[in-house]
DNA sequence: ACGAGGTTGTAACTTTGCTACAAAGTGAGC
DNA sequence: GCTCACTTTGTAGCAAAGTTACAACCTCGT
């Protein structure tokens, strides 16, 4: 019953409700900003019911009461209206512009934060760290998260490469052992190539780690599957989402990578910002730092 | 007085406080989700203070009454515990290692959603609508974005492209004309070579965009600037947070963009949209699909 | 040690949200 | 087309929560 924040499940229960708390969820809905700042005697007023008819809605909605459902909205509020409840118009100005589109990538990383599979997460994570070679393959804008996971994942001492080339992504899932991690990024899960690239790592007996959008064929045929939500809709204003998503699960894929390995990577770590910060001023190499004890 | 979330205010009025509602603060910052749950008088019971008290500490942190208190940490919340007050730790489990590399990523984007100079936005999309070829440059994560930026903007009719190699991008911007806009990304806002490529590309009158994480060379010598403040704290373990908002804001510059170009590039987006579909699945080119009517 | 300033708690008060019950509306069956 | 059962909505009183005025208490300087 509880599943998503409180305006989407305002959005999905709105056929179920009586009339009068369908007239309570619309004027939600027009204004939950205004909404969370209201009182349950001023919110009666404005939409024109009792009292006890708005208990009844946020009852009905799998709130406990006023004070909870205030208190559930002003949360979904904080993380702004999402992509499926909005759409960026013509005639926006820049702050509302702005604001839609964070709203619409904050949401959707809340989504995404909720409904992850830990237990998927954990595996892949394990599968990397025990990994000989890791490959990220994407294209588009999955490309973009490959190559983000590349320049992460070799501060860990894990050995990767990406691809956004299809050729190159071939030859490499050719190249693939059983020691060899592929992460196949695609949000729709159904480019053939990418499928073909996979099945031959999978065939290879590579472990195939698969971030998509949803359950598709890349899904399917991988070893580990990580389902990320994008909640993208057709909207053609509203920018590709899923790739800020994606990232952050990569990100969160390297964290714990780097947590599995220890102080010795951590240490490791530490000592590349301080000399990539001297190399970014144009001061020349001065030596591996001295290790500082660990905080 | 009332900027950032309540949980940045407590930290930052921490001192400031009497000792009696310092002990709330604290209580506060410890627990900040079970303390949204309970009822003032709760919550004057587990701290140990009358209830007085900690209204008096609601309105210190700039909060009217306990009522506005608990909607605004409730808030604070939902958005998750920022960087700044939260350490990822080696004995974190994967549900905890998750939650905060995702409260971390919507937290900082909150920021930048609640601090970005919209007037700096707006010219720099009208800069980009009106240049004849846009240049993005960055290095390491901030190359990830230009390259990012470069997948985005052709589809809005905006000849661009990236450069992530420090020679290629002197060339581009020893290339540049008036009508040229210069994107340049950089968290630091200090690498010498981006700085470099910068003044060349400013001295042949070409429009400079910084897009850096504060006030910095970068953004001093660009014409328009776009702080996007990262909130990247020291600790190692913490990813690179800073390249999620500068996409995002990448995002709200090309959806604006599109705004500006009307109808007509909407359109051909859209077209796009339902070739890439087939493409991806491998079906043969079916020609340019009849313009539907617009939503 | 004494008193002024600031700090904290007590108690009465106001507002707010909840619930039992009654009234009104709605629809099916005769 | 009327009646009866059931659903829906509103009224009114009540319990609980938050607020405020004031008194007691510390604390620090003289």
């Amino acid at each position: 019953m509880n599943v998503g924040t409180v305006l989407e499940r305002i959005n999905k229960g709105l056929e179920s409700l009586r009339r009068s708390e369908r007239k309570v969820a619309d004027a939600v809905l027009a204004d939950p900003h205004g909404t969370v700042r209201m009182t349950l005697a001023e919110l009666a007023e404005t939409v024109g019911v009792s009292q006890p008819t708005i208990v009844r809605f946020t009852n009905a909605i799998g709130c406990d009461g006023f004070h909870d459902f205030r208190i559930q909205l002003a949360q979904s509020v904080a993380l702004g209206i999402p992509a499926t409840q909005s759409v960026i118009e013509a005639q926006d100005d820049t702050a509302t512009t702005v604001s839609k589109v964070f709203d619409f990538s904050i949401t959707s990383l809340d989504h995404v934060r909720r409904h992850l599979d830990l237990n998927a997460l954990d595996r892949a994570v394990g599968a990397i760290a025990a990994a000989s070679r890791v490959i990220f393959i994407g294209l588009g804008a999955s490309g973009i998260v490959a190559m983000d996971a590349e320049q992460k994942f070799p501060l860990l001492g894990v050995p990767c490469s990406a691809y956004v080339d299809t050729h190159q992504q071939f030859i490499a899932a050719s190249t693939s052992t059983p020691s060899t991690v592929l992460v196949a990024i695609s949000n729709t899960g159904r480019t053939t190539s990418l499928l073909e690239t996979a099945r031959v790592a999978r065939d290879r007996g590579a472990t195939v780690v698969a971030i998509t959008g949803g359950l598709s064929p890349l899904a399917e045929l991988s070893d580990i599957a990580l389902v990320v939500e994008s909640l993208d809709n057709t909207d053609v204003y509203t920018p590709t989402i899923s790739r800020l998503a994606q990232l952050v699960v990569v990100d969160t894929i390297a964290t714990m990578t780097l947590l599995r390995r220890g102080e010795s990577a951590l240490g490791d770590v530490r000592d590349m910002k301080t000399m990539l910060a001297q190399m970014r001023s144009g001061l020349p190499y001065q030596g591996v730092p001295k290790r500082r004890e660990l905080a």
